[in-house]
DNA sequence: GCATATCCGG
DNA sequence: CCGGATATGC
């Protein structure tokens, strides 16, 4: 059994305790952490060698961005794709397990995209959806048994928010990102794990702003998080939850982590 | 008897708790702060209220500076001099007691001056010398029995600074500082209690710096902080304390409190 | 709201 | 080193 994590921890040093506490109380052989906000060079690695995870990926930048795959197994990195093509740590891929026939676990960042859904009058909402194409591109390569997960800050299901109608025009659930998602999807046939453990009918959610001073009574979420496997690794999945609980400890990250076993 | 402390807090609201541990423990009648760093509308009033401290005198503003003196005692706010001529928020004189023969407190925080000792190159030491000047012009017209404490940002004597010598041309220790804070004093006839109550061939410090990582290893402090009496109330101080174990309280300001019983 | 960045002041 | 300030990103 492999377990996989993946969370936006919203600057990897300021929570390092709330790492550690779910490190030591999930365990998982794999941890994906996406806006680290820090430099490689600068990174926690001590405490993470001290957990266990002694096989790292770290691609960071200082500030902003910035993915790590952190790992009890042995890992390999095979890649940090730019698909923005502006140099932002947006991506780290690695194969964990023997070379060649281990499992390829791809750790993403995609970018929130601004304000305005509106290439025209905001540069970012137009990366986003390059981004998103690019992956697409890129997914019709991918020929191996593949887990992507990350923070992909598009909420794809009209359950995937607190209120579909309300929404349709906020960055993260228009139609348009929702669309550009769903090609990547197809390029590929990854199957969104989160779903195959919480139907499409319910709500569910993996992050909630800051913004709302009670997000529990609020409960203004959006499932902006994923977990996706190719068609051949999702049947192994035997498990998915959601840590909804960490929202709830002290300083805590707007995101919560996702977890996956998988029987391989 | 009648006990008053002065204390620069570096950030009233941010060391709020610090306060309040201070003012449980000693029980002062009355506190002058310094650098509360607050505007006169945000200062902590309902916390100062909670503790007792019901008369309250403050002069602040955004960000940097200001001084405020709370007491438990009924206290007049009598003037606001800014002997810079600049609008910075660096004193606030009131009267404890009985209007016209109660005791005049002044909270002062005298400017820091820069790095460089020398006005033609650093208008903030000109600025400092200034200051003193000013100050020593208004001690000339002092005709009741007057407390002035706080933050002088100059260290007069030779054991008030860890190395007499390497201090000499660093801005708080320099011959020029001096002489302009020793014609303040004798304008008046200040006794500076702190030195009634250690001897002057003994350090005494009341700052640390942050950027030493072990304050109390290196032991690099100055003596900046004063109380200064009238020479008919310096009598009557009964016990003058510099409370150092507060440098070790967590995050704790640069300066430790001063306290000094009278009997009036 | 929260967490960077950079700047200034001590 | 540690406070503020302002700006930006999410």
């Amino acid at each position: 059994m492999v377990t996989v994590a993946t969370w936006n921890i919203n600057s990897v040093r300021l929570r390092l305790d709330q790492v550690e506490r779910f490190l030591a109380e999930q365990q998982p052989d794999v941890l994906c952490l996406q806006e680290i906000k820090v430099a490689e060079h600068l990174f926690p690695h001590a405490a993470f060698e001290r957990m266990g995870y002694v096989h790292r990926a770290v691609h960071g930048q200082k500030g902003y961005h910035g993915v790590a795959t952190v790992s009890k197994l042995p890992l390999t990195e095979l890649s940090r794709h730019d698909w923005q093509d502006n140099g932002e740590a947006r991506h780290v891929g690695v194969e964990v397990g023997g070379a060649g026939k281990g499992l390829l676990i791809e750790n993403v960042y995609i970018p929130a995209g601004g304000d305005e859904p509106d290439r025209e009058v905001n540069p970012k909402f137009g990366q986003k959806l390059d981004f998103l194409e690019r992956m697409a591109h890129w997914a019709d390569t991918v020929d191996r048994p593949s887990l992507i997960v990350g923070d992909f800050n598009v909420a794809p299901l009209e359950h995937d928010v607190w209120s579909h109608k309300a929404l349709l025009k906020v960055v993260s659930h228009t139609p348009v990102e929702v669309e550009a998602l769903e090609r990547f999807r197809i390029a590929h046939g990854w199957v969104d794990l989160g779903r195959e453990y919480v139907p499409a009918d319910q709500k569910s959610f993996s992050w909630w702003s800051y913004r709302n001073k009670d997000w529990k009574a609020s409960n203004r979420g959006r499932r902006l998080d994923h977990m996706w496997a190719s068609p051949e690794l999702a049947p192994q999945a035997r498990g998915h939850r959601a840590l909804t609980e960490c929202r709830d400890w002290e300083r805590p990250s707007d995101h919560i982590p996702l977890v996956t076993r998988f029987e391989l």
